[in-house]
RNA sequence: GUGAGUGUAGCUCAGCUGGCAGAGCACUGGGUUGUGGCCUCAGUGGUCGUGGGUUCAAGUCCCAUCACUCACCCCA
């Protein structure tokens, strides 16, 4: 019996794990010097939380969340996302009577029954950002400049920020009325499945990728000419600070959120690079998630990230992150093994990552070894070597030799390492 | 949930209209060499995803099933 991962769950193996860790340390770096603070929720809620939170009749509420009951008969669910949990936490905790606006973050694994592809798993992770308690458009850009911020420093350009608002209570209502009716009249040229949304979810026929709806949808009314006078005033005022901020960015009207719980402001990072799955990050403003949640009536506007999309992105453009050790020994012969053994403690305790094979082998075996773990220098001792009393240190990159003395080869190669390897 | 594609050595794959199971890389050992990488000789390694069917004969054709991948859907 081959037992294998569970369908839609991976492994991160040892060769991703660097890229990962970078993702997030960057993530962690850049959201403290904005004045983010951690924050670690559980991964099991109450199942109510999410269904009332993120929308009982949304795809992930009815049909892909982990679901299960406890042995007391308590039905509990997998977090198929943080911000439900997010806002819980800071309700039953009484955060808003510390100060009156929060700035929140947490990193880790989502889980959402969906068909994987590209992109998609049934375990992925996000990497969770918020702001408690801040109803104004300065919020709103300062999360998109910070996001379009962290992705540069990893190096990740060619991203496109997309923003969109979905306007308010007000001015919602008499948008998906007009909304409906047009889609009444274009009825016949919508594929089946916007026809039967059209009703229930009218906005999200800007979503389908079927040419006709796409046709059809070019001359629909969007939300943008509906927004009342304090939602217009609003995301004038995010547009002109992502302006002045330098920010790039397009007013995309048919950008829509899956969760019902976001009003005014949303926005997505996409790329081109993935496939179907292009965004790479993405949220908005929810000003009325809070309350419907029993906490106090407090606005709030966030963001995640989809860790496993970036990652992706950052292999598919080769910036993996190097982890070979800085030196591998190469002994050769029992006498040189046994050296060989001690300096390598020796150089461990003093800071230098470095590694040997212990099991005895030809030159030839070793040189492989240290190779596929990346080492930058192999010092290589032989018989030769030990009679003369000096080591060769190969620079596996240039490969250039030179000769080091086996009198204290430690603080040889401390004192090199120091000098950067020269 | 729907559709398409792929399952053959550890990895990447070839195997035609059915006829003895293959290559490259990797691994092990030898030769050559200026102490590894190039070259060279040999070796290890397979119930051809699984189950059934057609046939004298199935990796190849048919049916079923499972797994993976991509796309729809959905979303980060």
């Amino acid at each position: 019996m081959q037992y294998k991962a569970v369908k839609g769950f991976k492994d991160i193996l040892p060769s991703q794990v660097k890229t990962w860790d970078r993702v997030e340390s960057e993530g962690k770096r850049i959201f403290e010097l904005f004045g983010y603070r951690e924050i670690r929720i559980p991964i099991l809620e109450k199942a109510e939380l999410f269904a009332r939170g993120i929308g009982q009749d949304t795809d992930i509420v009815s049909k892909e969340m982990y679901t299960l009951t406890d042995r007391r008969g308590a039905q509990l669910a997998m977090r198929p996302e943080a911000t439900a949990s997010i806002l819980r936490a800071y309700i039953e905790n009484k955060l808003y009577a510390a100060t009156p606006v929060h700035k929140l973050f947490t990193i880790g694994p989502m889980f959402r029954y969906e068909r994987p592809q590209k992109g998609r798993r049934r375990q992925f992770h996000q990497i969770d950002v918020e702001i408690i308690g801040d109803p104004g458009p300065r919020s709103d850009s300062e999360l998109m400049f910070m996001i379009m911020h962290f992705f540069t420093c990893l190096g990740l350009a060619e991203l496109i920020l997309h923003v969109n608002s979905l306007g308010c209570m007000e001015c919602r209502g008499p948008f998906r009325a007009e909304l409906k009716r047009y889609l009444q009249e274009h009825v016949e040229q919508l594929c089946p499945d916007c026809q039967e949304s059209m009703e229930t979810k009218p906005l999200r026929v800007f979503d389908c990728k079927v040419e006709r709806c796409i046709q059809v949808m070019k001359d629909a009314p969007t939300m943008l000419d509906f927004l009342c006078r304090d939602c217009t005033v609003h995301f004038d005022a995010v547009k002109v600070y992502l302006r002045e901020l330098n920010i790039d960015f397009v007013v995309n009207s048919h950008l829509m959120r899956g969760l019902d719980y976001y009003t005014r402001t949303t926005f997505e990072v996409q790329t081109r690079e993935l496939g179907a799955q292009n965004a790479v990050a993405g949220g908005g403003r929810y000003d009325l998630l809070m309350k419907e949640l029993g906490g106090p009536d407090s606005p709030a506007i966030g963001f995640a990230i989809g860790e496993e999309r970036v990652v992706e992105l950052l292999e598919e453009q080769g910036r993996v992150e190097a982890d070979g050790p800085d030196i591998f020994l190469a002994p050769l012969g029992t006498e040189a093994e046994d050296k060989a053994f001690m300096w390598l403690q020796e150089l461990r305790k003093a800071g230098l990552r470095c590694e040997m094979d212990y099991r005895s082998s030809g030159l030839k075996a070793q040189m492989k070894h240290g190779d596929r773990l990346g080492a930058r220098k192999v010092l290589i001792v032989g018989q030769d070597e030990l009679a003369k009393g000096k080591g060769i240190l190969r620079d596996m990159s240039t490969k250039s030799q030179m000769e080091i003395s086996l009198e204290d080869p430690v603080k040889e190669i401390i004192r090199l390492k120091e000098e950067r390897w020269q």
